[in-house]
DNA sequence: CTGAAAGCGCTAACAC
DNA sequence: GTGTTAGCGCTTTCAG
């Protein structure tokens, strides 16, 4: 076991008693050269004596000293944490719980970290993103990366008036301030709609708030594979199904209330198409036999679900690097486009006629 | 529109010409008062004049301006940020995608935000737990939270050792230095075997890793309801399926392989548990009637799964807030102790006898 | 009540 | 090659 040094000029005894933590200044005493040297040491600085260098990595490493981040970002004026915000809202207090979200956490996790980056997690409420750009003003962060569009787009926009470094996962809309990563939502909602079309099936449901910018344009994608096979686009079979709680069971009893006959869906989300289907399931109809099932997302336990749901993958590691990039480029001050990802049909059981 | 000082004393030139931020002695010299006066202002010290502080607060939320974190902890030396560290086997670079571990990022993320602490989330390879700590010893954070104990005890107890504040959602162990939270596990192993026994099965499976100590310790659970129903363990139903990657569907066909007649199923993750079901349905064994099947973790799509999955329910947001509680505890060098919390049996349709 | 000055832990000219 | 010195943006004695 190495020692640590007992001596060390301690003025700040806080009442929060911390356990002095080593500094540069005690590791240059230790190895007898200025601070100076020691910071240049550990950042291999080829100023600085080869001999001289290993010694003072080694003793730092023995010593499990590290360099202060804080007071370094401080000096150099640089930071490198990025904001990923979740918003939520408040009223549901939606406990960030939608699988898809989450695995885009740990894509960006796993992006930022291979950079090199930090990243800082927040859950803020969704009426009030500035707080998100608070957490960029406040200097903690170089920019934000924002999981969730919603409703925010004024919003979103005035963030990105007031130059804060801001990314948002989402749909690109028209009068957009800020740069947008998301899949190609129209050509989802297409690839599914004339998947069930090209099954045979003529009445389509579709699952999804339509309020929602990401959702619009899966509808769109609907419509438009409708009117591309020559089939009425009935607004009955339309179900703004919420992607919170049990939207697809909502949505199956509407649609069952409404008494129009169907004999397929497509759905905004893996959830609500699982929810849906088990709905159906519990009012006796046969999936995919009696109706047909496309959801969206491909989250993981697609494949494990039964049966097996057909799906729209998004991409969600490429989202997580896009998101990155699109993010770091902004901060650097470059000019910034935003990102449209592939979308890709994901054929299984719940879609299969038998 | 509000007009930004255009006059401001700009020495660093940084390649990364970041457009200067505003800063406290922005808001001094339009205020015309000192920095002193402004930091008591925003600090809300009663040493300063009321009428002042309005005009700096306004001057300040008019301009964005918000306190220089950085500067402030470096300062002060204090720090609100909390690690939250998942560990990933390098070799499968697992993709942190267990819904379990994901759901317990979120409720750290409300637990923590809820207490007005900001959350690091780091991925880190588990065999280099240290690097958990050195995001410590930079000083970035004030703890350490980590999420998934697997076979890492002699890593955390020297971590712990080096007196990192850490926490480790985990099972408890002997010799163990570092601060646990856990559900309890033998009981939760205990009551989805007898659940089981009590439906009238006999021949009763474990699926998972004994290795991992939160698995042994359900295993141990399972054990002993077979012995307190003076039931034979029969080590052949004892089937080390993995966390990631198709466990389940391994397992069952171990099982089918040693060709031992089991009447059931315990398995030690939904996930797992899923991925059995439909492998056995493959197998054209019928679920729960051929065999009746119990989970564990009761993620959020276990009620979902058709058929709708009896598991051991872990107490996600009770997790959460417990794991922060015992990191600041910890940090404010207090003993602190480690916590058993309660699990529960989720009844429902994969294990009814029909 | 307010300001001047010192310093949190580090880096980077600038000297030697 | 290495040390000295002056800050990064903030808070807080200590004077007035």
């Amino acid at each position: 076991m190495k020692k640590i040094p007992a001596q060390v000029s301690s003025k700040s005894s806080t009442s929060t008693a911390d356990q002095r933590r080593l500094q540069m200044a005690d590791i240059a005493r230790l190895a007898g050269v200025s601070t100076s040297t020691v910071s240049r040491a550990l950042s291999r600085s080829p100023l600085v004596n080869d001999e001289t260098r290993t010694r003072i990595e080694e003793l730092a490493r023995s010593l499990n000293y590290t360099i202060n981040v804080g007071a370094q970002n401080l000096r150099l004026k640089q930071n490198r944490t990025v904001a990923v915000v979740v918003p939520y809202d408040v009223a549901t207090r939606q406990h960030l719980s939608d699988p898809f979200f989450l695995s885009m956490l740990g894509s960006l996790a796993d992006a930022l970290t291979d950079r090199g980056f930090d990243m800082l997690l927040s859950r803020v409420d969704a009426e009030q993103l500035d707080s998100a750009a608070q957490i960029y003003d406040t200097g903690r962060v170089l920019g934000v990366i924002l999981i969730g569009q919603w409703r925010h787009h004024d919003q979103l926009n005035q963030l990105a008036a007031r130059h804060v470094p801001i990314v948002v996962w989402g749909a690109q809309l028209p009068q957009q301030l800020y740069v947008t990563v998301g899949s190609d939502n129209v050509t989802g909602g297409f690839l599914a709609t004339e998947h069930l079309i090209k099954s045979g099936r003529k009445h389509i449901a579709f699952f999804g708030d339509i309020q929602l910018p990401e959702v619009a344009h899966r509808y769109e994608g609907y419509a438009k594979a409708l009117k591309q096979y020559a089939i009425e686009l009935n607004d009955n079979l339309v179900i703004p199904a919420s992607f919170i709680e049990e939207g697809g069971r909502l949505a199956v009893e509407e649609l069952c209330r409404r008494a129009i006959p169907f004999d397929s869906l497509f759905a905004c989300s893996d959830l609500i198409a699982m929810t849906a289907i088990n709905t159906l399931r519990d009012k006796q109809y046969r999936v995919p036999d009696d109706i047909a099932v496309v959801g969206y997302d491909d989250i993981e336990l697609a494949r494990y679900f039964h049966p097996s749901l057909t799906t729209i993958r998004q991409p969600i590691a490429a989202a997580g690097q896009a998101l990155v990039e699109a993010l770091l480029s902004l901060a650097e001050q470059r000019p910034t486009q935003p990102r449209l990802l592939q979308t890709q049909l994901m054929c299984r059981a719940s879609s299969m006629s038998s």
